[in-house]
DNA sequence: CACGAGACCTGTTCGC
DNA sequence: TGCGAACAGGTCTCGT
């Protein structure tokens, strides 16, 4: 579920609240349970739950795909991976199936971390930095200008698709935003990052935040029965709309397999020459 | 350095 | 209808 667009409208929930639900700047911690342990990243889970009681939620931010709680004495990082939610609920509501961490706040209601899978994390630290490490830039930074995504792109001789999964060239890119930013750009997912020309970067780097900006405007992308609210699946260009005709051309969509993830393109609009290879 | 496979997990959908 | 296979929004580690 989760890439940059989905966790950025869980932030801004979480700060503002929506709907009945209140945000939770300010409030205090009372309680944690631990219902899978190895959701507690760091540290153990005993110590999670001590360390937690009694601090205040300052700020929510998100790096990448990462949401960080900001409180009084540490930061809370969490990493909602592929089906991870993070939802505010009265404290005496019943246990849903799924929730992995539950952390009450002191005016009644709770946050719990929703998880299916049971692939997201989270981390308790004096120093975000020490999970961040080494992301990559943010879509949106002002500084990361279009020189510099050129760059970049030329550092690395890989193929495209997989290069803008890796949150170590740029933070929050995931499957759906990534095959759709190729798809408005026209480029092939396999083209070699390194033979694409300063002009096919600049547009790009613009398809990319384009999709991302679009993806937040919607409140993220809502598919299957995983993430709730969204609705960016309707304007979707590419991503599983396998068969279905290309929204820009006609030709119909194909699949294949890049990096072990499933791949969407148009064949007509995103050519692969074999000089691009 | 770049890539592919396997691992971590559960739930839904697909094909026979 | 039943049942196993394939697939799912992510990331890490290991071997080549």
């Amino acid at each position: 579920m989760p890439e940059l667009p989905e966790v950025e409208t869980i932030a801004r929930f979480l700060r503002h609240g929506v709907d009945d639900k209140p945000g939770i700047l300010g409030r205090k911690i009372t309680a944690a349970q631990v219902y899978w342990a190895r959701t507690v990243a760091v540290p153990e889970v005993s110590e999670f739950q001590t360390r937690l009681l009694g601090q205040q939620i300052q700020q929510v931010e998100r790096r990448g795909k990462f949401l960080l709680m900001r409180l009084n004495q540490e930061t809370l990082l969490v990493h909602l991976r592929m089906s991870g939610d993070l939802i505010v609920e009265p404290s005496d509501q019943d246990l849903a199936p799924h929730h992995r961490v539950v952390v009450d706040l002191d005016d009644g209601w709770r946050v719990a971390f929703n998880d299916a899978r049971k692939f997201g994390r989270m981390w308790l630290v004096a120093d975000p930095q020490s999970v961040l490490g080494n992301l990559g830039p943010e879509p949106f930074d002002r500084f990361f200008d279009d020189g510099g995504f050129y760059n970049r792109l030329n550092t690395f001789h890989r193929q495209l698709k997989p290069l803008l999964l890796d949150q170590h060239f740029m933070a929050g890119l995931g499957n759906i935003y990534t095959d759709e930013a190729l798809h408005l750009a026209r480029l092939h997912p396999l083209r070699l990052s390194s033979s694409v020309t300063f002009e096919q970067s600049q547009y790009l780097l613009s398809s990319i935040r384009q999709v991302l900006q679009d993806g937040i405007e919607r409140h993220g992308t809502s598919i299957d029965w995983v993430y709730r609210g969204g609705d960016y699946q309707k304007y979707l260009r590419v991503y599983q709309r396998t068969g279905k005709p290309c929204p820009v051309c006609g030709s119909l969509v194909e699949r294949l397999v890049v990096g072990q993830r499933g791949t969407h393109y148009c064949p007509s609009c995103q050519v692969l020459s074999a000089l691009e290879t």
